[in-house]
DNA sequence: GCGATCAGGT
DNA sequence: CACACCTGATCGC
């Protein structure tokens, strides 16, 4: 079997350093309680959690990197046999706690690898991991962005999150008399729950696994176990349905919250954007104006009103992962030679070098390999996008999209892989001009 | 019985 | 749709 020589959100194939961006369970697939291929670095905050997620977890094979500060890390190249050295220095995601980027410098120059990332230029998180990747590049260019990718469309476009907050903390304060249910994950959304709980001054109840996680984080007195002294309630985000909703209603009035960018899809024209949505008979928009409830499709859209979608649960646009105008910004900021994104199981998958190919120094790049039929499906869903731009409802193009996707999977013989992998691996940098990274 | 992987669900 | 999960079946050890 070939030997890797560092590997990043990456566990089924041997390698001689780990780099872990953060711990949702879709970058740590492979990695176990039981593991011990070799060194697993990740930040401080991250190794402080792992022990949650892999009880038993053998922690003197962590390797805690401090945020902005370089490291070096000493490796044997395979092929060779000679030491080599590689510098990584870890810069903030500001995706979920503990979540870093990557970025790496050797003999095969370098690359960053953003892990899931999100990247408010409002945010002052944001300005300093700016500052920090300027300083760790120095006067090098960046060769290689891999790039969460997952908003990497212009139909994603939502505000900041801490304008979101504040929606949300309105919605509630416009429900005096509500009970309320967040949705949320195993990590995540940690900063929505505090902004809630500061601004109405109360505590915030969640399930007791996800204390314990606050205590990590040092939030501990902030929430609680004890439904009794508090209407606000974050909840796991699979048990926030319309059933569970409906009869919660039958004990007391009960409304759920959704924070997620996904069904935050906007047309990338500006003008059709009211158009779009008085024509999606999916969703029903609401703004709240003073406490009383309108419809949005009467007062103009706003880019950032909580979705109703049904009775009892909005949705609103509090997204942790970034959208394409900041995707565009960090990108225009970074300037890489190449980009590849690692996010590639969604049927929308564009190829980032698509729409950014003009802002990289490498013109003429990697076409993506034609083994990666999602390749061919992003240029297919762009056709789409362009023949039916004119009045037509995006909510269909996505529909048409998706279909173009299957009967483009069906004719290629290739199946649609449905659990993408993350992550990548570097194999091998004898030669630096032959160097593989495995995405 | 455990882990890894996969199919299927929200 | 699938953000980031979860459950349950199957296979190999």
């Amino acid at each position: 079997m070939e030997e890797g020589l560092i590997s990043v959100d990456r566990w089924s194939e041997p390698s001689q350093a780990y780099f872990l961006s953060h711990l949702h369970t879709d970058h740590t697939k492979g990695l176990s309680r039981r593991w011990k291929r070799g060194p697993l670095f990740c930040s401080s905050i991250t190794a402080k959690l792992l022990p949650t997620r892999f009880p038993g977890f053998n922690l003197s094979l962590l390797r805690v990197l401090e945020i902005g500060t370089p490291h070096s890390v000493s490796l044997v190249s395979p092929k060779s046999g000679l030491e080599i050295t590689v510098q990584v220095v870890a810069i903030d995601a500001n995706h979920c706690p503990g979540a870093v980027m990557y970025l790496f410098h050797g003999e095969f120059g370098s690359m960053l690898y953003t892990g899931d990332f999100r990247w408010e230029t409002t945010s002052d998180r944001t300005q300093i991991a700016k500052a920090m990747l300027l300083n760790a590049l120095g006067d090098d260019k960046l060769g290689m962005l891999y790039l969460d990718n997952t908003y990497c469309n212009p139909w994603f476009s939502f505000p900041p999150r801490e304008v979101v907050a504040q929606q949300v903390v309105d919605l509630i304060a416009s429900h005096p008399d509500h009970d309320i249910v967040i949705g949320i994950n195993t990590l995540g959304k940690e900063d929505l729950l505090l902004h809630i709980s500061r601004a109405l001054k109360t505590k915030i109840w969640v399930w007791p696994e996800r204390l314990q996680t606050m205590h990590i984080l040092s939030y501990g007195d902030i929430f609680t176990t004890n439904t009794s002294i508090t209407r606000v309630r974050a909840v796991p985000r699979e048990s926030l349905t319309i059933d569970n909703l409906k009869a919660l209603n039958t004990v007391r009035p009960t409304i759920g919250i959704m924070p997620s960018g996904l069904p935050w899809v906007r047309p990338a024209n500006e003008k059709d954007a009211s158009h779009g949505a008085s024509h999606s008979n999916r969703h029903k928009r609401k703004m709240t104006i003073g406490g009383s409830s309108v419809d949005s499709s009467k007062v103009g859209e706003s880019p950032s009103s909580p979705l109703m979608l049904n009775h009892h649960v909005y949705s609103v646009p509090y997204s942790d992962h970034s959208c394409f105008t900041e995707i565009r910004e960090f990108i225009e900021f970074i300037r890489p030679s190449y980009i590849k994104g690692i996010v590639s199981s969604s049927t929308w998958y564009i190829n980032p070098f698509h729409y950014f190919g003009n802002l990289c120094g490498a013109h003429k790049q990697m076409e993506e390999s034609s083994k990666n039929i999602r390749s061919d499906l992003a240029e297919n869903v762009e056709i789409i996008q362009t023949e039916s731009s004119v009045g037509h409802d995006k909510f269909d193009e996505v529909k048409i999209s998706t279909k173009v996707v299957r009967q483009a999977a069906r004719k290629s013989r290739v199946s649609v892989v449905r659990r993408e992998r993350k992550g990548v691996r570097i194999t091998h940098m004898d030669d630096s001009s032959r160097t593989d990274f495995d995405v």
